[in-house]
DNA sequence: CGCTTTTGACCAGCGC
DNA sequence: GCGCTGGTCAAAAGCG
């Protein structure tokens, strides 16, 4: 049943996580709403006072305990979020401790040469042991910033692309010893000023699971983002290039096998992507939950039944 | 025509 | 040193 025919539950989520709840602005909404309309449903203004306030009062009350619960689900998520982060903070750090065993030097290594340096990223983790990585000759040390994400696609789709809001270039293509489906590498479309690079493959036991591996940090905003402010004018990227809605990532992190298996290495975020990724998913989880849907729905037309 | 993708070749690290 | 493997290069093909 799409609910979405009967009420627009089209949710105006804060997805910036530093605001805040402002619960003054729909409070008000809600009570001038409800005023506007029982003013046209009675005739006669002496007559419809004493429901009016009577109808305020309970719409009041209504709308102090739908506050008060959507402040309590934002310190959850704050909370949860926090969570998250240190999790991830520890894990990423553990993972340093003990690499893979057949990892090759250069990437366990994380490397510091960040060919351009314009990325500016200088992180703590990657200045420890990397005076190998000057023998490096041939190619450019990339900084390894390494953040895993798990895309679910159709198992049929093998394009391998992951629509992450950036424009990649993909320079090769390789079939793994560990995993049938053949890997494949992209590097940022901004490249070389942007020295970030990403390896997609499919799970080797989930087919509809794309493993994405980021390398490094762009230094840039994302094409979408630069098309709306009309700054985007780069080599390689048209306008037929660009994709012309904002990107829809379907990075399913709950569903992720990071999270209930400790034999997968677990998705590293890089810290500042965290809050970013993490609060669209949580706003794309919940708006295409059905349950939150119809317990809001629930809420809305109990609040609305009232009436009647 | 310019950009992207494909794909075989090449290179470097690692284990034996 | 040799073979295996992952990662990258670069020419050719494809595409708009």
């Amino acid at each position: 049943m799409d609910y979405s025919s009967l009420v627009n539950t089209s949710l105006d989520l804060n997805l910036n996580p530093n605001s805040g709840v402002n619960e003054e602005i729909p409070k008000k909404e809600v009570e001038s709403n409800f005023f506007a309309l029982e003013l046209k449903s009675f005739p006669s203004r002496q007559e419809a006072n004493g429901d009016l306030e009577e109808e305020l009062k309970r719409v009041s009350a209504e709308n102090k305990k739908l506050t008060d619960m959507l402040t309590e689900m934002c310190d959850n998520y704050n909370t949860l979020r926090n969570h998250f982060s240190e999790y991830m903070r520890k894990n990423s750090n553990s993972e340093k401790e003990m690499s893979p065993p057949k990892k090759r030097k250069s990437e366990s290594s994380n490397n510091n040469g960040n060919p351009t340096g314009a990325d500016g990223n200088n992180n703590s983790e990657s200045s420890s042991t990397d005076e190998e990585s000057s023998k490096k000759p041939r190619q450019e040390i990339i900084k390894a910033k390494i953040s895993k994400l798990y895309f679910r696609t159709p198992a049929s789709d093998t394009s391998l692309i992951v629509k992450d809001g950036y424009q990649w270039r993909k320079y090769g293509q390789k079939v793994t010893r560990d995993n049938p489906c053949p890997r494949a590498y992209f590097k940022c479309s901004f490249a070389p000023s942007c020295p970030v690079k990403k390896k997609v493959q499919r799970s080797v036991d989930d087919q509809s699971t794309v493993v994405a591996t980021y390398e490094g940090e762009h230094n840039h905003p994302q094409p979408s983002q630069m098309e709306a402010t009309g700054s985007g004018s780069s080599r390689g990227l048209t306008s037929s290039s660009l994709r012309p809605s904002p990107p829809k990532v379907t990075v399913d992190m709950a569903r992720s096998k990071s999270f209930n298996e400790s034999t997968h290495s677990l998705p590293k975020l890089d810290s500042s992507e965290v809050p970013q990724v993490l609060v669209e998913q949580m706003a794309t989880s919940l708006t295409k939950d059905p349950n939150f849907r119809s317990a809001l729905l629930a809420a809305i037309s109990g609040r609305v039944s009232h009436k009647n």
